[in-house]
Formats: C-alpha cells, structure tokens, sequence
RNA sequence: GGGCGAUUAGCUCAGUUGGUUAGAGCGCGUCUCUGAUAAGGACGAGGUCCCAGGUUCGAAUCCUGGAUCGCCCA
C-alpha cells in the first residue's frame, strides 16, 4: 500500500499480448529469485509435503503432461502462501523397456540376444544418455508454463544412491519373508523377452479377431457313458498351443450329451446348454451325464508332435476344472499346461509335467517339425488347416476379443509359464485396504470404486524383468541354492571386498562372493526389478534414505497431496502404496487429485498416429501459459476429462483474462490521469457492495482449494471479476473521472486481492498485475493469502442482487416500448413489498441512473398494474402434507388472490381447509407471483414488477436530445482522436430543437464532453453535420 | 464378459438434502449502450434433461433394466 499511494503505475497497454507479458514476469522472477525467496520465507514452517510423480525425460512433454505439472503446480502455490514450507523436489523416472526399445531402435536391433551381442555395458551407457534426451525442452516448457518445482535438485532412479535405497526396500521385504521366487504362467512379451507385470498389461488391450475352434478329439476306448469313435468337441482361441494339448477340461457339475448333427454319423460330446450352438438346433440327443462321468476319458491328440506320455500319466484325458463354464465355447476346454494361467493351475493338480515347445522368441522349437522357427501366433492357419484336410475341424469362425499386446512393442502377449520373482503383496491386501480407507480422493469415486476394487482382487506382484536397463535384483544364489539378499552397498563390500561404483549391470553381475552358508561362490541372479517398484519407493529414496537424510524423510512422509492421471490406479498410486505399506504399514499420501484424460475437439484420443495431437507450445506461443492454465482450472472437473482445442483455450482468454486486464488497465488510465488531484469522495453502498463480495470471494476460493477443488474456486474468481468489471466500474466510471480517491482505493484494494487469490491459478497476470498496483513485496507469490475479513454484508448483497433485478426488469420494459435509453423517463413504478422494496429504496440511486428515469414510484397494491396469482409453496408445504398436496394446492388455487397479498402484507396467515381440517398457511407457504398483463410497458418476475410511465413532455424531450448531442460531440471527439482527459472549446448549432435543448443543457453537454467553452449559435459554417433521429446537429471542436 | 465414470440447448458446462415454469456462457437473430473493454445490457429462437420401467403427492435428481461413449479389468 505504502508504495501505491506514492508511486505512480506504470502505463498499461490495454492490448498487451500475454505471451510477452509472460516472458518478462519470468525474467522478473529469475531476477528477483522469488521461488527460492518463497521457500526461504517459510523455512522452519509447518511442511506441507508433496510428491513428484517421476515422468520420463526420453520422450517429448505434450499437453496431458501440462495438464498434470499445472495441477502439481496450484496446490503448492496455495500452501505456500497459507503458510507452510512446500518443498518441491523434481523427479525422473530413468529406468524401463521403453528407454531400452528407444536405444534398441537407434542400433537398429531387436532381440536380447542382439543386446548382448553388442554388449550390456554399452547398451545401458546407451540408455543412460538417452533418458535425458529431451531434458532440457522438459525443463524449458516447465519454466514457461510456471510449474514451480525444483528440477536442479531432482531425484533421478538411476542415481546409485537411489538404488541403494531401492535395495534397502527389497531387503525390509525380504526380511518379513514376502518376497519369493515362484514359478507361474505370466504374460510374456516374445519380443523384449520379458514378463510384464498386471500393470503393464493393462495397458495393452486391444481388440483383435482371433480365430475360435471346435476341435474334433476321438475317445480312445469305449468307457461309459461314451463310446469308443465318440469325439469331444473341444474349443480353443489359441489355434497355436493346441500343438502341446496336454488334456481336456470339463466341469464336473455341467451336464454333457452326446449328440449328432443333423444328417451325419459322428457322435459329438459337447456341454447340454450349447448343443444348438455348436451342433445346430436340429442336433439329436442321445443321452446325457455329468461332466464327473467324462473324467478319466483317453482321447486322441489333435497333433502328435509331442507323444503323450511326455505329459506324464493323465496326459491326453478328460480332467475336471473349476473354470469350465457353459457360457461359451463347448463345455470343453483344451489344456495347454504352459500357455495359460487356469492351465498350469489344472496342470499342477493332476501332476501333468511342463513341456514347452516355444522358445523364449515366440518361436516353435524343433519338436513341432515344419513349423520350427515360426512365430507361433502366426501358424494359427496353417494349423486351422492341417486340422481339417485330417478330418479333425467341427467349425471355425473369427472371434473377436480383447486381447493383450506389449504396451511399448505391440507384440501380442505370450501366457506363458516362467520362473518369476514376486512380492507377497496377497498377504498385505487388508493393510492396504486400511491405507487406502486414510486416503481422501478426488473424485471420491475412485477410493472405494477402481482403486478398491484393484486392492481387493491383488495378486502377488511379479516383480522381476528379464532385462538390462533397471535396478538389478539384489539377490544372490549359490549352486546348493542357497539365496541372499543383499541391502545396502556396504554389506555387499563386506561379503565380497568389490566396492561398486555403479550398481548396474553388467559390473554388479561380476560381483560374487562365498555363501554363508556353504561357501560356494554366490552369483547374482540375471533380472532387473519392475520400474514401478523404483517409482513406488521414491518417498524415501529420493533422499537416499535410510542411508542419510533419515530425518529429513521422516519430516516428509507421507505427502500431503500427490496428483497424477487416472491410469496411474494401477501404477504409481498403486505401488506407492504398496511399497510404503510392506515397509512402513500405511500410505504414503494423504491426498490425491486423479486427473482425466485429454481428448482432441472431435472428441477423440489424441494420438500421434491419428495426427490429432495439441502441441503445447502452440497454445502457450498464442494465448500464453495463464490461458492454459485457467482453461485447465476452471473449463471442467479434471477428472472428467478435456475435449481440448485452440479455440476453447482462446474462450478463456477473452471472456476472463482479458477482462480482468480491462478492469486493471482501466484503473491504472484513470489513475495516473487524476495524477495528484484526487478528490475525497464518499463511500457509497457500491464500495461496502464490492468488498462485500470480494470478502465472500475469498471465502469462497479459500474452501474450493482447501477441497482440492480448483474449478469452483477458478468459477468463483471469475464471477467476482465479471461483478467488477460489468458493476461496479460501470456503476462508478464518473467517479473514476472525476478522481473520487474512494473509488480509486476500492477498485485498486479489489486488485490486488484479486491478484493474490489469482496467485496460485494463473500466476503471471496475477504478479503483474499486483506488481504494478501494490508492490509492497517483490512478488504476489511471497505474499500470505488473503482474510476474509469482516466486510460481508448479506443484506447489501441481496439488496444488490435485488435491485440489478429491478434495472433488467425496467430495461426489458424499455426494450418493448421501443424507448431508447437515452430518453429520460418520468418515473418507473416498481412492485414490491417488504425486504425487496426496502432494498430497492436503498439502491434506488442506482436503479433511477441504470434506466434513465428521474424517480421510482413504489407501489404496494398490485391491482393498479397487475393482479396477483397465489401458488403453493411445495418445498415448504410438502414435507407437511405429504400425499395430500394435490388437495393443497387446489385449495391455494382457489384462495383469493388480492385477499392473500393483504393478509400476508399484514403479517397474518391464511386458511384453507384439507380433509375437513384446517391448516394456517403463512407467508414462507404461499408465492404471490404477478399475472402478466396486456400492457407491453410492464415487465414482472415473481413478486415484483417494473412500469415504465411512458409520457413525454417537451422538457423530456430537449433533456433526451440533450444526450443524444451528448453522444455526437463524444463520437466527434473520438474521430478528432482525442485522449480521454483533453479539455476542448466547443461550438454547436442546428436546426430549433437542437438549439433549444443545447442552450438549455449547456452546462450539462460542456460537462459530459470536457468542454472548457461552449458556443451555441444559429449558423456554424464549416461544421460537420450529423442527424439525430431526424433533428441536425452541427459540431465544432478543437483541444482547448 | 465384469467394474468405474459420463450422457442436460448447435458448442462448453452449472443444477443444493427430490419441490412451482431446468439455468449460464459461447455461437445465431433483433434492438440498445459506451471517457476502459473486438466489451456490456435487453429481447428472441434453440431442451423427449440418453431410453424404458419403477418408487413418490412430486424425479434431471432415488431404484431397476437397457443404449452410447470413455477408462480399467478378464
């Protein structure tokens, strides 16, 4: 303030563009090194914690990742300005298959086997110099869209010290015994020859037509119910892995038939419900059991490149399994013990051995001769076809299903069965619940909906990867098979005497020493860990903790608020919390803001393929990063998604943005022109208006942020602004110009909160803007957030609120009569009783000046303008009556209106009568509305009404005319390209009603135009000329 | 096949514990206002509140089923 009332503003271009705008508020905060000063400010206060989720610095920032840092971005700006220290720790996420798919696809290789043949050691120093590769435009679009966060400091999960904490995590697990190695079919990706854990998969699922099969099986030996030449009718969708049919899944429980088709011999075993399906309506039934009576049934194989005693002694029979359904298909399942999660189970219990004929590439092996070398999914045909030149095909059709493919190569997935390392995470599940119940969700929904949902169907989490480029698994192995697990860098020195320098492979895979236990030389196991487990132990590892900064991490955790995209339910939210609950027993975060997905204007997925995709850059080079944001902030709930274009961000810009840079520039003009000569002014009820508003503004965006609710908050600064702009200056231009010091320091007060509440949201305009009208600190954003304080005043409000009504009813009369508002009017007659016509009495001054009139004329009793109609109060007298209401409302109808209004006025009740009994209803029961009458200059809402009195009189006449020479002599000044404050000298003339009223509103015309002098004469030569509504008007000006 | 979410004016979105005639902005048309505003104001056109049942005196709102879209899972 000091500094308001003694430096002048700088001049405001009311065209600034924003982008520039922008650029040099950077500057300004580079300069002035406010984000560290915003921190230093608040050292030793309460932190209020929160987590960088690490993206990927090896692929280009694109619109969703603004989405997400602007909304890491609010909250902490927020916070701070509450009060508290929000450290802002950056973060990479540097390990994973994609960085590896990147460095495979610049050498030009694609198998593991090529990477090790060009090396382990070169291809990670590879991929360690590819994870930064657009580090710096992740860096340059964080500065410019004003994501504060500290990327200088930034954790990194390659960092060693980073890994040693990511080590010290496997190992707490490994002490309580969770983490095993297991031996379980896992989608596998042939391509990157690797498992990938649930997560992953999910992201892969695409929509393939696959080709289904009903196979023809033959029974072996007669055996009851069947027949020997009895065929099952078994079904598959994966054509390829009936190569390697162990057996045949039936539900004990289902009854089976045997059946023949139509016209044919053969006799069929398939499911009762699905004969008609399968065999077709006309299928006669021969006799039908329980599936319990298949069991033990021999048949033979579809193909027999592996024999069946490979598959030991229940090969190539009918087994019962439990997820067998009668759904789809047959009824009969084929059995590929390797390929298939419910296999290998089924496997496992009928002590089937496992024979794998693929290769770990996809490839058949040697055993399935003429296939050998091919990828299996790509033989489906060739083997559909071998099926039926033998006789062994029932049907097959194309089958469309969602089926899961790599989510970085697109192969289609392998189910496949691996010797895996897990985490027990099934054992901690109800923890987990237990965290999850701590957490406060945005939206709520997902809490209980998809986040519980994954929680309480959690299966162990797989996660070890077959790969280079990650943490390596910290377990070491002996020939007797004795297992250690290693936790920190020093134990592992201790054991074997290397210090390492980095911990990766291939130098930690050199690192051996003897077992503890049978001193034969221990060797690392071969597999990284899964990148969400580094991820899901960044609360502590990023600081290295337990190693050092132990205190520091226990200040930190867990977070206050983390913010990601909704697919991250089943990745980071998902494996902070699992980490942080195998090793510490509750969450790691207390609040989380899940945001949607970005679509393009056509509603679309954008993509790169599509071409549909919205270039940052794009967006903040035209309209700027504030735009950006506040269309992320307030055009919808985040979590809902963005249908986003250049054009919806441009709506932003010019319905807020450049209105509240109007209002400010507005402020800044009028200001510097009043210069030193303000005059005391008065407060009127329109300043106690603002700052009642502006107090319950503050209210209002204090509760939307502490909610996590940036939209209501956002919607609630724009409503106060659009009052501000189209109200209160408005309502207050005359005492701008003439330098009322009241109106000055309320418009310049309401900035300036403005700007600090704008702080967090758009947070350029918001520093320039106090920067330029306060400046007491060197930036808004080291300011505290703004008090309520005491100034609301409901009643102004409402009174407010009321009497805007009054002006849009009188301007709505005034639009039917035709009567244009510079027209001076007698009076208008307004309808209204008790608090509505108290507040329009109070803002009368207003109402009278909005629509042009010299006096309100209140009127109690409608009758002279209107009659009533009484209608029931339904919210009030619904819950009372019930089901009785139609009878209530019918007895309201039938009241006397007139009679009603009187009572009511006089504060008494009304009784109707329901049921024989008789209810008094008060005035909180009853609505008097206006009937609409004929008279066009009435206009009425609810319970009032305006009239217009639309008599002329020559006096009103000159006074309207008078405005209107008003108007031309302002236009005339315009055209002369006169600034706002110039004085002038100025002469008029025109024909005898022009005259007339100019010599009679002389003073008025010289006022409303800044004329020093003011000539009327009959004669101007050399004039220009102008027609006002038939009368000429001839003006002469120039610049006193 | 299952779960979660969405569906309100041409477009973008509001819509309180169920309550009278469902709103705003943009866009469109007519008019109007202007010492800040490519602004503002008034009026108008534009709605089967996705559909069908049900509960209720009363449903955009609650319940059931279905459709479409999105995300997730199998």
């Amino acid at each position: 303030m000091e500094r308001a009332m003694s430096v002048t503003p700088r001049p405001v271009d009311p065209n600034a563009s924003f982008p520039e705008l922008e650029e040099q508020v950077l500057e300004r905060w580079r300069e002035r090194d406010i984000f560290a000063e915003s921190l230093r400010r608040r050292e030793g206060a309460e932190p209020w914690v929160f987590y960088e989720g690490p993206p990927t610095a090896n692929g280009r920032p694109g619109s969703h990742h603004v989405l997400a840092r602007v909304f890491k971005d609010i909250y902490p700006r927020y916070k701070t300005m509450r009060g508290h220290y929000v450290e802002r720790k950056g973060g990479w996420d540097c390990h994973g298959l994609p960085v590896e798919i990147t460095v495979e696809q610049e050498l030009g290789i694609s198998s593991k086997a090529e990477i090790e043949e060009f090396g382990i050691a070169e291809f990670n120093q590879r991929c360690r110099d590819s994870v930064f590769t657009f580090l710096e435009e992740w860096d340059r679009l964080t500065e410019r869209i004003g994501f504060w966060i500290d990327l200088d400091d930034a954790y990194r999960t390659l960092d060693s010290g980073y890994v040693e904490s990511v080590w010290w995590a496997l190992r707490q697990i490994w002490d309580k015994e969770l983490l095993y190695e297991g031996h379980k079919v896992v989608p596998y990706c042939p391509r990157c020859g690797t498992s990938l854990s649930s997560h992953e998969v999910a992201q892969g699922y695409k929509d393939v037509i696959d080709s289904s099969i009903f196979v023809r099986f033959p029974v072996v030996d007669a055996a009851s119910p069947l027949e020997a030449g009895d065929e099952l009718v078994v079904w598959t969708t994966t054509p390829w892995t009936l190569v390697s049919n162990a057996a045949v899944a039936v539900d004990p429980k289902l009854t089976y038939v045997r059946a023949r088709q139509a016209g044919a011999d053969a006799v069929m075993v398939v499911a009762e419900a699905l004969v008609g399906r399968v065999l077709g309506e006309e299928a006669e039934i021969l006799s039908s059991f329980p599936g319990s009576a298949l069991e033990g049934t021999r048949y033979t194989a579809p193909f027999d490149f592996i024999p069946a005693s490979d598959w030991g002694e229940r090969g190539h029979t009918v087994l019962a399994g439990d997820f067998v359904t009668d759904q789809d298909g047959s009824g009969l399942v084929h059995t590929a013990v390797a390929f298939g999660e419910d296999d290998f189970r089924l496997g496992q219990q009928a002590g089937l051995e496992v024979v794998n004929p693929v290769r770990l590439d996809g490839t058949y092996d040697e055993r399935i001769e003429g296939y050998e070398g091919r990828f299996v999914k790509d033989c489906d045909s060739d083997l559909i076809a071998d099926l039926e030149s033998r006789g062994r095909l029932l049907r097959s059709e194309p089958y469309e299903h969602s089926y899961p493919h790599c989510w970085r190569c697109s192969t289609p997935l392998l189910y496949y069965a691996k010797p895996s390392w897990y985490i027990a995470t099934s054992q901690i599940r109800d923890e987990m619940l237990a965290s999850n119940e701590e957490i406060d969700w945005h939206p709520p929904h997902i809490k209980e909906g998809r986040f519980g949902d994954w929680l309480r169907g959690n299966i162990d989490w797989a996660i070890s990867r077959e790969r280079y480029w990650g943490t390596p698994l910290p377990i070491w192995r002996c020939s007797a098979g004795h297992l250690h697990c290693i936790g920190s860098f020093e134990e592992l020195e201790q054991l074997s005497s290397v210090k390492i320098d980095d911990p990766h492979r291939p130098y930690v895979d050199e690192v051996s020493f003897p077992c503890p236990e049978c001193s034969e030389p221990m060797n690392r196991v071969p597999e990284v860990v899964d990148v969400w487990f580094d991820s899901g132990a960044m609360p502590f590892a990023q600081y290295h903790a337990p190693f050092e900064n132990e205190q520091k991490f226990e200040q930190r955790f867990p977070a206050d608020f983390i913010c990601e995209a909704i697919d991250q339910t089943r990745g980071w939210f998902y494996s902070l919390l699992a980490v942080s609950t195998l090793i510490f027993g509750k969450s790691s975060y207390e609040s989380v803001v899940c945001l949607g997905h970005i679509r393009d204007e056509d509603d679309r997925k954008m993509s790169k393929s599509v071409g549909n995709v919205v270039e940052p850059w794009a967006i903040l080079d035209r309209f700027g990063a504030d735009a950006l944001r506040w269309y992320f902030f307030t055009s919808k709930q985040p979590w809902d998604g963005y249908r986003f274009s250049m054009d919806a961000v441009g709506d932003g810009v010019r319905l807020f943005l450049k209105q509240l840079w109007n209002s400010y520039s507005f402020l800044v003009l009028y200001e510097n022109a009043a210069g030193e000569n303000l005059v005391a002014g008065e407060e009127t009820e329109l300043d106690l208006w603002l700052r009642s508003r502006l107090a319950a503004t503050v209210e209002e965006v204090t509760e939307s942020l502490e909610a996590f609710d940036a939209t209501s908050g956002g919607r609630a600064i724009a409503a106060f602004v659009d009052d501000l702009s189209n109200w209160y200056v408005r309502r207050s231009r005359r005492r701008f110009w003439e330098g009322d010091a009241v109106a000055f320091a309320t418009l310049r007060d309401a900035l300036v909160t403005v700007s600090k509440l704008l702080a967090p949201f758009t947070p350029f305009i918001a520093d320039e803007i106090y920067d330029n009208l306060d400046g007491s600190e060197p930036s808004v954003h080291l300011c505290d957030w703004p008090e309520p304080g005491a100034a609301r005043d409901l009643g102004l409000e409402t009174a407010m609120a009321t009497a805007r009504e009054t002006v849009r009813l009188g301007l709505a009369a005034r639009g039917q009569a035709k009567i244009k508002l510079r027209q001076p009017l007698r009076e208008a007659v307004v309808v209204a009783a008790g608090p509505e016509r108290e507040a329009i009495g109070r803002l009368a001054g207003i109402v009278e000046d909005e629509l042009n009139v010299e006096a309100l004329r209140f009127v109690d009793n409608a009758d002279e303008l209107g009659s009533y109609e009484v209608k029931a109060n339904y919210r009030t007298l619904g819950p009372r009556f019930g089901n009785r209401m139609p009878a209530v409302a019918a007895a309201v109808a039938a009241l006397d209106p007139a009679g009603v209004a009187v009572t009511l006025r006089e504060g008494g009740s009304v009784g109707v009568v329901i049921d024989g009994d008789e209810h008094p209803l008060g005035s909180d029961d009853l609505l008097l509305a206006m009937q609409p009458l004929g008279g066009y200059q009435l206009e009425r809402e609810g319970s009032h009404a305006v009239a217009l009195d639309l008599q002329l009189d020559d006096e009103l006449l000159r006074r309207g005319l008078a405005r209107e020479i008003v108007h031309a002599v302002q236009n005339a000044r315009k055209e002369a390209g006169l600034a706002v404050e110039d004085r002038i000298d100025l002469e008029l003339s025109g024909d005898a009603e022009v005259v007339a009223a100019a010599e009679e509103h002389s003073r008025l015309i010289a006022d409303e135009a800044l004329a020093t002098s003011i000539v009327v004469t009959d004669a101007l030569e050399g004039a220009s000329a102008t027609t006002l509504d038939g009368h000429e008007l001839l003006i002469r000006l120039q610049r006193a």
